[in-house]
DNA sequence: CTGTTAGCGCCTTCAT
DNA sequence: ATGAAGGCGCTAACAG
């Protein structure tokens, strides 16, 4: 069964008139029993089905395409390069391809680089896809303007500095950095590091790392307490160099908040190296972080992020009332911060 | 300039037909000077690129397509909530896309699971894609029978068990084992732990892992050193547990072997938690990591492992000769490894 | 050098 | 409950 003796691939698919012509009926019924658009007797439809399972029939989505003048395809920009796909990228996606797919959208992953605007004009023009999420959004982010030329209706995942017409979902950020502070300040901290967003993400405008930074300088002098902002490359090397760097520079330092993966690893590995202990000597809380990456670590970090799973839903769902037309009203959320805390923060023994 | 106040993004776009008018010549002159085809005057060419640009036109894909008989567009299989997608896997694909885009196809990335062939064989006997390449491949892959049903042409990177009639290209995973184990034993070692890939992705066939881990095995056998494997879940939690574990049941260990990113870092830790010094008292080597994530950890980890650029231009370059039409030769490469020094091993001073 | 004419495979409005 | 017929937007012979 494995091999058929002449094995060209090249062998022709049936198309729907073959079915019609096997089965006695014609064309359009084909299309009715595949659709249900119109009542077909049982009899029939039984014929029809065994003619498309004896043909091996699967319609054309390119022809279905051009006469439903709708491609049934979504696309998800996600520039990979940047900083890879993690699990908690995928908890996004993976709701956002769940809702779009009950209404019969396939979900496709665009991971160009952000400023590769000529393959997404491309796609975004040529009637490939219906619609368009962006993730990993950047205050100035040149894929908007094309979308927007292009008459595609898109949803940002994220927001951009001038976004008050744009349809989007992100985290309130404005949120994290009192909500976080406040945790710590009430524990009795005073003097916190904070090892954030890569140095070219922050000046790229990177939303998270931008936004974050303000609410937390705003909450810290709203409370009275020290915070020494680092911005860190996005490696275990750097987050331990920079932990260093921050017991130099702030010998009182009792906690630290993460806005950087990599680098918290390698900030509490260089903590375990000098026998500082979590949470007794130093609290630790990180931003944004998922689950698995949060109980990754030993010990686990207490963290204050969005439910991402919710957010891709919600995205996903705006982005279906574009393409059914839904023009007129705003459609923006911004999603409040939740705590998780995983018994990295403590009372501050200064 | 940033609202039309009408608004709607329900505009119709510009056809053939509108520029042929406007351009006062017939519908296949304007395909021709897109194409380039045939020749054309230059002052009717100006007059139709005028039109073009006046009205915004892009061809339709899907009309091209659909007339054309080809998509023009490539599906990258790769199960992203397997185990994310990382730098090195980033490597493959850019290369990939790049080699593809040269000859005209568009490449997506297909995030699915692979035991989701509904989906599969959805795009890939709908015609909506022209050939498709498989990542994260395991000995028993249920894709690589939908896509031989779809009938369409298809590139493994990596391989299965039964693959002698596949197209692909893989790293030999055969000469890893000798290559690591001859490394360490000329220095010496004759205790070596492995900490391997997660249990399940081993029982799913998971090929580098399996592959490995025999050469490894018999490797050392023919050296006359013992290994000692562990299966290890895709943390640091998890490498950090079965570090200790290593040493418990194997005293006297003096080297590791690394095929699991995440357990190798919290492997690191436990090491330099337990004042265990690298290469000075342990040494270590890693398969099959990238180059960000060698030099991530500290100390970096020398490894042995493939060019993932390399396979990934010739896998694409594999697929390209089957959308040709070569059905006839048996393409199939499997590269030799290299290894990278960065410094973690040395003598044993058992 | 340029026009005309069949399709590509399917959807959908009219008819019956 | 079923057929027939006219597109969808573009390609690619076939004619000059």
């Amino acid at each position: 069964m494995a091999s058929s003796a002449h094995g060209s691939s090249r062998a022709k698919k049936a198309t729907r008139a073959d079915v019609a012509k096997l089965a006695g009926v014609s064309e359009s019924t084909v299309s009715y029993v595949l659709t249900g658009a119109r009542p077909i007797s049982d009899e029939t439809k039984e014929r029809v089905e065994a003619a498309m399972t004896e043909l091996g029939y699967t319609p054309n989505a390119m022809a279905q395409a051009l006469a439903r003048r709708q491609a049934g395809l979504l696309a998800l920009l996600f520039p990979v390069r940047e900083r890879g796909f993690d699990a908690s990228d995928f908890d996004y996606v993976e709701a956002a391809t769940k809702v779009t797919a009950e209404q019969g959208y396939q979900m496709l992953l665009w991971p160009n680089a952000v400023e590769d605007t000529d393959s997404l004009n491309k796609i975004a023009s040529q009637g490939l896809v219906d619609g368009v999420i962006l993730m990993e959004v950047r205050e100035e982010d040149p894929r908007v303007e094309t979308l927007r030329e292009a008459k595609i209706p898109f949803v940002l995942i994220g927001r951009t500095n001038d976004s008050d017409s744009l349809t989007y979902v992100d985290a309130d950020f404005a949120l994290w950095g009192p909500m976080a502070i406040e945790h710590l300040a009430s524990l009795g901290h005073t003097s916190i590091g904070m090892i954030s967003a890569q140095p070219d993400l922050f000046n790229a405008g990177y939303g998270p790392g931008v936004k974050t930074e303000a609410s937390v300088i705003a909450a810290a002098k709203a409370a009275g307490v020290t915070v020494l902002i680092k911005h860190v490359n996005s490696s275990m090397r750097a987050g331990y160099a920079a932990m260093e760097e921050l017991y130099n520079e702030m010998p009182g330092m009792t906690a630290i908040l993460g806005l950087n993966e990599p680098a918290i690893i390698g900030a509490l590995e260089a903590a375990s190296a000098q026998g500082i202990r979590i949470p007794e000597d130093l609290s630790v809380l990180t931003f944004g972080i998922s689950e698995e990456a949060a109980t990754m670590t030993m010990p686990a970090q207490s963290s204050l992020g969005v439910d991402g799973e919710a957010l891709g839903t919600m995205a996903a769902e705006f982005l279906l009332a574009r393409l059914g037309g839904d023009d007129r009203t705003t459609l923006q959320h911004l999603a409040p911060p939740f705590m998780v805390d995983r018994g990295s923060t403590g009372p501050s023994r200064t």
